[in-house]
DNA sequence: AGATTAATTATGTCTATACATATATGGATA
DNA sequence: TATCCATATATGTATAGACATAATTAATCT
């Protein structure tokens, strides 16, 4: 007995000092939940799940009947917050302003219908509208809403509220599709975001659906000065 | 008795889909773990289990004795994995080649240290390194070592193996920072991964620690065609 | 009324037990 | 030798029961 109480966080995060001590290698099998069970004075379904928790973050890998093993190419994986741009501004202690720059139904061209695996051209709603902190650009927002899916979007007024706020009020939704990447700002880009053309932006790229049926692609276009920044 | 066997898979994505088609609001109570667990003909540690992963999700908020309500505000995150730079190429199926430029130890200028929070100039190992898929430049690192921490890193060989292949193996890390944002590629930058100096450049910098002792700072630079892509 | 304390209650966790399920292993078969 | 199959085994999950803990509400005291 290593320890008098036997809470499953004690389990887990003694066997994460093991692994993380080297004490047990990667590829290391270790002791069956039984032994480890015996070991700490506890039962069996406490020892378990400690050990799922620590599978769950990649560190072990257990298989039936092979047993639990350190994991020898740990697939860490690291969380971030999907920002939500008010809260975002808001918690740097900035004043969030939101100015709405058009709205209109259209046809969506190809590139778009091909991102949101769209046959049809179907009709859809497209805004554009910029996030500022402090006054100060800070995202150049340019979306498309699917009206087959989301046809209420229609009738929402978009001059206040952004569209994003009013999605996750109206249009849940199951999946999504995060991309990220850099490019050079273009000339409308350049001067809504205030900075010069070419200049390199951060890009935020959004698909939600809801139940495999595509509810919207957000374009978001930062200046470079951003940071997207998470912790492990 | 809503389904006949009851497991938590089932629960979780049941209570899942009520709440994703709106049939308990933002803010709504829901019934306790007795309740429901009658409900589904389960034991109340099943229901448990189902609860507390949405809570883990971010979609349920449980409190003691005040009961368990649909999250007002769910603060949605996704995860990304930790990039591990030749799985990520070959993973792509393309072929993964490594190129050391150069490795010196040396005083770490002040920008470093401070990102680092290093009062000291302390001895370092500054190591660049080029990695290529299908012999095109892919990523452009640029990495400072502590040998304080790791002082067996200045006696490896980072010719043939990349420095972070060689640190997973021999340094374990307890916590990271991730920061991600766009820039403009250096003269060096620029000739490295054959693009015009300027041009836009997705950054990755890497932060790790082994508790609370820094262990490295690596500069990832790649090419604007890079994509991070991730799920939810 | 206001402050302190006790009772109540929903969730949190642990236990012992049972059965389910995947799968590695060795033995039987072709 | 190679293939198939039975079996053993470690993990996966469910359950009833118990106690722990946090937090609200009610009761008590000043």
């Amino acid at each position: 007995m290593t320890s008098r109480r036997a809470s499953f966080r004690t389990i887990r995060d003694e066997l994460s000092r093991r692994i993380a001590e080297r004490i047990w290698l990667p590829g290391t099998l270790i002791p069956g939940e039984e032994a480890l069970a015996e070991e700490f004075g506890a039962a069996r379904a406490t020892v378990n799940r400690a050990l799922q928790e620590l599978a769950r973050a990649g560190i072990l890998e257990r298989k039936r009947r092979a047993g639990t093993r350190v994991a020898l190419h740990p697939v860490r994986e690291a969380r971030f917050v999907i920002p939500r741009i008010r809260q975002e501004i808001e918690a740097r202690g900035s004043e969030y302003r939101y100015r709405l720059l058009s709205v209109e139904e259209a046809n969506a061209p190809e590139v778009i219908c091909a991102r949101l695996s769209l046959l049809t051209k179907s009709n859809m709603l497209h805004v554009r509208c910029l996030h500022l902190a402090d006054r100060v650009p800070y995202q150049f927002e340019d979306r498309w809403i699917n009206l087959n899916t989301v046809p209420d979007a229609g009738k929402a007024d978009f001059s206040t509220i952004g569209p994003n706020e009013w999605l996750v009020g109206h249009a849940p939704f199951s999946n999504a599709e995060f991309t990220f990447m850099a490019g050079a700002a273009s000339a409308d880009e350049a001067s809504l975001l205030q900075i010069r053309e070419g200049d390199p932006v951060f890009i935020g790229e959004r698909i939600t659906w809801m139940k495999g049926a595509p509810i919207t692609l957000a374009h978001l276009v930062h200046p470079s000065s951003h940071r997207m920044v998470t912790h492990l």
